[in-house]
DNA sequence: GTCTATACGATGATAGAC
DNA sequence: GTCTATCATCGTATAGAC
């Protein structure tokens, strides 16, 4: 890590632990989760980063190529840890029927928790939650990215926690759910404007359990449509 | 709405039938609903609406004033609609029990059908659906003004057709079910990206009645809450 | 009161030297 | 791979015409 090119310029970056691509990516996550995609301008990244405004445009071809790839490599702990979370669920129903909670605990859990694994205070939850609803077409193209396997493997999963369900029915039903999520996550401020109170001081257990429960209500409500109807 | 006064330089604005502020306003909006906020500068609303670029500045505060103005423009009539529809359902059930569907249809439907009021096709719900998730603490002070009536009403009949619930989990259920919303209207990308498909030409009514059906569910799962544990 | 002309500082992006 | 210099464009502010 520490260079003894001291004959370089760039000694106090190297110095200072890391490559200027990945320097840029850290400060970029810290000033993004704390005042915002667009309310941080690449010179303040970079000045916090303490490298050339150019190189930005350099390692990533724009801002919001920047931006995709602070999210992808912050969601990457976070899918690796759902993936775990389902794989455990599954093996613990064995041959019995996979419980839907259990899907939905795996999949909202490591994003509740996601302010803890920076080791540091940040609103990174806040920030995932814009994403889904972020204007412009970027947005559609770091899905398969940023959640393929993680989409792959809850479709099965949700399909056989909903037995009754059919495919396009599941899947609406998902998007509802992660609408909810999303939602949760990124407008705290209408929560707090319908309770009439701040609603900041929440416990995650206590949120993950409603909306978990909220989840599974809508979604087993959606796959009942065609048993009730048929 | 025309003018006589020839022998004014506001003849022309005059004749397109609208004062500044309104050219500015209809243009905002159909601008707003085509790229989106940030994507539509201040000087392409004026070039559209063949006004002055200070005359923002004048008639409103800032661009940020001007969303809010735009927004709260379009959704008079969507939370009108809300309030009457909110009214027959009411009225409907009489004194018997108040359909949690029908509230959640009056609630839902209007917005669903946004895009045929303004007589021209337009993505204005996607654009409501950012409102909800979009960063910045303006969006906070919107809430009381844009939906102070409609929120108070359907907090009282949501509490009504959710007779086993207390009132902070019926509205944290409003809350997760006003996110399923914001995300279908917002974040049409990724239900494609579910579906493996497109499903742009999806039916209003197949929409709503999804959508409902999720709500309801889950609405009904955490009022039970209580109901379960006690 | 309304509207215009003009300017200011800051932004994202790019070209070309090293 | 990294820098300096420069670009067009952005939101905003103000002075003054009507």
């Amino acid at each position: 890590m520490d260079s003894t090119d001291l004959s370089s310029g760039r000694v106090e970056s190297a110095l200072r632990g890391g490559v200027t691509k990945e320097r840029i990516l850290d400060a970029a996550e810290h000033l993004f989760a704390e005042h915002g995609f667009a309310a941080t301008s690449l010179r303040k990244i970079t000045a916090a980063a303490q490298v050339n405004l150019a190189s930005v445009n350099y390692h990533f071809r724009s801002k919001e190529s920047l931006i995709v790839a602070v999210l992808i490599r912050k969601m990457s702990p976070i899918n690796a840890r759902r993936i775990e979370l389902l794989d455990a669920a599954e093996k613990r129903a064995g041959e019995g029927p996979l419980m839907l909670e259990d899907v939905l605990d795996a999949f909202v859990g490591p994003v509740l928790r996601a302010r803890q694994e920076g080791g540091e205070a940040s609103n990174f939850p806040k920030l995932l939650g814009r994403v889904y609803t972020e204007p412009g077409d970027w947005v559609a193209r770091i899905f398969p990215q940023a959640l393929g396997e993680v989409a792959a493997r809850f479709r099965v999963a949700f399909l056989k926690a909903l037995p009754a369900s059919e495919f396009v029915d599941a899947m609406w039903s998902m998007h509802f759910a992660i609408g909810s999520l999303a939602h949760y996550l990124a407008a705290p401020a209408l929560l707090s404007f319908l309770l009439q109170e701040e609603a900041a001081t929440l416990d995650v257990e206590v949120v993950q359990a409603r909306l978990v429960r909220f989840m599974a209500g809508g979604m087993r409500a959606l796959a009942a449509k065609k048993e009730a109807a048929g």
